[in-house]
DNA sequence: AACCCGAATGGTAGCGCTACCAAATTGGCC
DNA sequence: GGCCAATTTGGTAGCGCTACCATTCGGGTT
């Protein structure tokens, strides 16, 4: 006699289920729980007393298709294993753990191609905002963000030319800051060593170059590179090829803080007094630095804070109070340590 | 005079419009799309070229309110920025990079609560499958596991009662195997040092507990623990603390490899001998630890791999066949290194 | 020849929710 | 008292897709 429980759905409380129990219509259950000050007072008590009765969840995806909008953040990052992004998305995740938004997570291995792919993917859903590392999107990569109707929020870097909002700082900046301090401090043959080259590390290799070339310093035999993955190990690898190339080399500035304390233990392992013998600047400013021995010198950057930086400006745009200030510089530190204290 | 494009969505085109050009009714463009085999030759071309004509792409959210079945994998770990949770979901990511499901990550911080919590955003959902870290589930979480009507993976452990799953290693066997080679190479006064004491961390130090006592040396002052999140400075900290607690010790096995590099340092700046005065074993075998000086000792895990296997498992159980062997023990593998070659 | 069976295709009726518009109610104002 | 606007509530009609069932058709079976 029962009507049956609809063939599909397992058996779980529908708003229509709600509706009925409190007494209202189904529209104002939906309302109840989207705009509450839409409601009054006393359907509300009565429809969340309903809800509660029956332990009533909205479906997220048939909210998203009726809507025509899914409270989804699509985030795009080049890595999952490299600690700087990781930071970036616990700093997204945080932000949004007490909002009804989901997120969406894809990993473009670094390759334009697999982040066009991605986008391609999230698109469909309709994601209330999309948040991408970098700002060097494929001429597609950049139609798909621009027509997504969604706020686009990119990170990492800031550049001249947003698709919609971007957090980040200028990696030219560091590269050239963390250069001149190693000049400042008194060495002359500093080289460059960089792993996987994405556009963010040329960048830096550019700031480092503009340093150089200022005090006209810069020989392009000091500069190592290769584009495979970062890692410690490579750090002692490249390092070593860095000083066969270069017996004379008195400091390196690193890519990153991976490849920094790769250095550091060939230095060690070699014998080579640092930063007597040989300067070491790292980048990222990762929490062992300041404990390695002898401690790194290395460029802080705030990750975890672009990460919430860019949820917040993608909330207010969502909210419809789109920020002034459409590109954030949250610049970095210079953090001296022993490795550069000649 | 022509249809309006439906009031909301933006004007993508619908399964509808793939019919139409290709002359078929929707139901056949959708079987096309979903189980090829069961339409013929023919109209699996005519469907396939209207679908590239119009650039046809499926609404994720239709679908999943058609079908009660989202193509979704929800992955729950505790931590985004712990390398070895990092791995595990680089290896699901990767293994579902080239099917149509998508990932809904959750971070649960390491509480059960949080993980409570985000089971229930997950479940309405209708995920195609779950993956979640660990195997202390709260008896309402194990519930809504139980209950999630989906294929469930535990991962990163073993043990005796898997709610579907499981793929992961013994940590108490992990902790065990490292504290047999210290004292097997001769060490006594061997400390254990952990911090943020999950689960897996608790297993390893009964590990080695039980190999302390099997060899008549268990002392509790040689356990230092808290409940902070680990990392490389706080190993540095704590390995001062064992070490003014116990001036004898003459060996460390670490929690992780964060705390043994931490340790490492501190005798690098205290001018401790290592291996000499002080043994070092770290846990999961990260890539620095070959690379550090003197290399660390550690106990390799297969993270990746288990991501990987989670994977495949669900995936095999989505399809219908569940796997014969419920169990997986993907084992680890003791490093010896400089750190602990007495 | 009548029958059955499987393969291929399609129609109908939702899935659970919200946009849109209409209706009812209230209150302020002249 | 009558009118208008604002507020609160509800009905209807989808959103784009798939489950379920019906239909058609060709080729065996008896």
């Amino acid at each position: 006699m029962i009507k049956p429980r609809s063939r599909r759905g397992g058996g779980r409380p529908t708003i229509a289920d709600v509706a009925r129990r409190a007494g209202v219509g189904a529209i104002t259950v939906s309302r109840a729980l989207r705009e509450p000050e839409r409601v009054s007072e006393e359907l509300r008590r009565q429809i969340q007393a309903a809800v509660d009765e029956l332990g009533y969840v909205p479906d997220p995806n048939a909210r998203a298709l009726a809507s025509a909008r899914a409270e989804v953040f699509g985030v795009l990052v080049p890595s999952l294993t490299n600690n700087v992004f990781a930071e970036v998305v616990r700093g997204i995740y945080d932000s949004l753990s007490d909002s009804p938004f989901r997120i969406q997570l894809g990993n473009t291995h670094y390759s334009g191609l697999e982040e066009e792919r991605l986008l391609q993917v999230f698109a469909p859903q309709r994601p209330a905002a999309l948040i991408v590392a970098g700002i060097d999107q494929t001429p597609t990569s950049r139609k798909l963000l621009e027509n997504a109707g969604c706020p686009v929020v990119q990170v990492m870097e800031t550049g001249p030319d947003p698709v919609d909002m971007m957090v980040g700082f200028s990696h030219l900046d560091g590269g050239r800051t963390a250069t001149e301090h190693l000049l400042e401090v008194g060495y002359r043959r500093i080289g460059f060593i960089g792993a996987r080259m994405d556009p963010r590390s040329q960048r830096r290799l550019a700031g480092y170059r503009a340093a150089m070339e200022a005090a006209g310093l810069f020989d392009p035999r000091l500069v190592t590179t290769t584009p495979v993955p970062s890692s410690v190990s490579l750090g002692r690898e490249m390092f070593r090829d860095a000083l066969a190339k270069v017996p004379t080399l008195d400091a390196v500035f690193c890519n990153n803080d991976d490849i920094a304390l790769g250095v550091l233990f060939e230095c060690h392992r070699a014998s080579i007094g640092v930063p007597k013998t040989i300067g070491i600047v790292g980048f990222n400013d990762l929490d062992m630095m300041q404990v390695a021995f002898p401690s790194i010198t290395s460029i802080r950057t705030h990750r975890y804070e672009i990460g919430r930086r860019a949820v917040a400006m993608a909330l207010a745009a969502i909210a419809g109070n789109r920020p002034e200030q459409r590109v954030v510089d949250l610049g970095f530190e210079l953090k001296r340590r022993e490795s550069s204290a000649r």
